[in-house]
DNA sequence: GCATTCGCATCTGTATACAGGCTTGTATTC
DNA sequence: GAATACAAGCCTGTATACAGATGCGAATGC
């Protein structure tokens, strides 16, 4: 157990909803989950209430909690909002990283070589946006990172769905985005950014459409093996 | 009472942080708050639980919930955050904002005229924050407006504050603002807004530590009293 | 006089119980 | 046969009760 039940809770039901564990839209039992869960009614409802803050979850006055809907244009406008922040922090990053970070980011990112060879979808997404998360740290607004986060949450999922085709050229997108950086060339940085993330917003849109599809019609099991298989 | 208890508890809770009816870094007795809002705890709890999903209280297991403190490098950070964001949505604003919306917002802006005499700070606070918001909504990205709108809860206060000495300027830099967009010149639009928000962020930091000061020795209804005075 | 420890009071953390509303299924009537 | 009304069961919304933790204060020992 976490330090506190609340905390445990929302910790895993926050890991059930972005990583499917939960079907977009479901009706969540409370008695159902609580058992599962191994708490009672009180702290899950808390922690519910967390995740309809953060729109993970949603709430229906009389009708309960349901796990979020994945709208095509809410999917959209999450990519959009990201590829905003996204690209202020570059050229913010270009502006006044510390050397040190970098070079971090840059070790951390070339270490890792553009082999991607054996990752799973998975995997090769969390390397993506731990990518992407690195360059909003450099910025040093904790705040920016904090919001960008709570975004990423509530996409990851559509991240791996598209991720699968475009791994290597993704890498390769980062590589050039990083150089840019190191010159601290802001102007180019932000731009192959915005180009980077702009790329995939129609594609992404679609696999929602077909995604939505495929998690109504099989449930999560089969589009995760979908997925994890393309790797 | 409205919809149901923790929604309306919900709301004036957040109007009492927000609007500093508590102290930031206060705690928060939960069986005091509960009486006072005419409620159980369990309501107040869950919507004790959403505000700190959005930043507004503090939670420290053991200990409970706490006003949110103002810590000037997480205020300096959001107005950042709010300087891209807007910035941004102006652009956006430009390519694509329907003519209707923009000319409902030129109406809004222009109809209140210059004139600000009478009004009082939170009142002319209230009209600058529905200006900005008014851009951010031409862009049709809902998610956009809504993360606005929670950063501007966690700065609203600090608006207030800094806002008297500057209504005059500031309505003439919207004017600016709004005849860029109106030309749908994005990079004038953008530059404007953006000096238009970095013009205040030293200021906005320096009124912090001032504010937390009175805030912690005078309390919240003389630091009111002080602002609105200045109206 | 100062520090430390013990105990009490208060408050948080969680479970549970109960009331009201919603949904669903069935039966009856047109 | 279809539609509507009624009833039963389930589930949410909220209050309350209890247990554990925390913090403060007093008392005692050094």
């Amino acid at each position: 157990m976490s330090d506190t039940r609340v905390e445990d809770i929302y910790g895993r039901l926050k890991a059930m909803v972005v990583g499917f564990g939960i079907r977009p839209g479901e009706r969540l039992n409370e008695v159902a989950l609580s058992r599962e869960l191994g708490a009672s009614r009180t702290p899950l409802r808390e922690a519910l209430n967390r995740l309809m803050a953060e729109r993970l979850v949603e709430f229906r006055p009389g009708a309960g909690f349901f796990c979020r809907a994945l709208e095509p244009q809410a999917i959209y406008d999450l990519y959009e909002l990201r590829k905003i922040l996204e690209t202020s922090a570059v050229m913010f990053a270009c502006a006044r990283a510390d050397v040190d970070g970098l070079e971090a980011l840059h070790e951390q990112t070339m270490s890792r070589g553009l082999d991607i060879t054996g990752l799973t979808v998975a995997q090769a997404a969390e390397r993506d946006e731990e990518f992407h998360l690195g360059i909003a740290r450099l910025t040093g607004n904790a705040e920016l990172v904090r919001d960008l986060q709570t975004i990423n949450d509530r996409i990851r999922f559509i991240r791996w769905v598209n991720m699968a085709a475009r791994v290597a050229a993704s890498k390769r997108e980062h590589v050039a985005v990083l150089e840019a950086l190191m010159q601290r060339d802001a102007d180019r940085a932000g731009d192959l950014l915005a180009a980077h993330i702009s790329q995939r917003m129609d594609q992404v849109v679609a696999a929602v459409k077909e995604g939505i599809t495929s998690i109504y019609m099989a449930g999560p099991d089969e589009l995760m093996a979908r997925v994890l298989e393309e790797a």
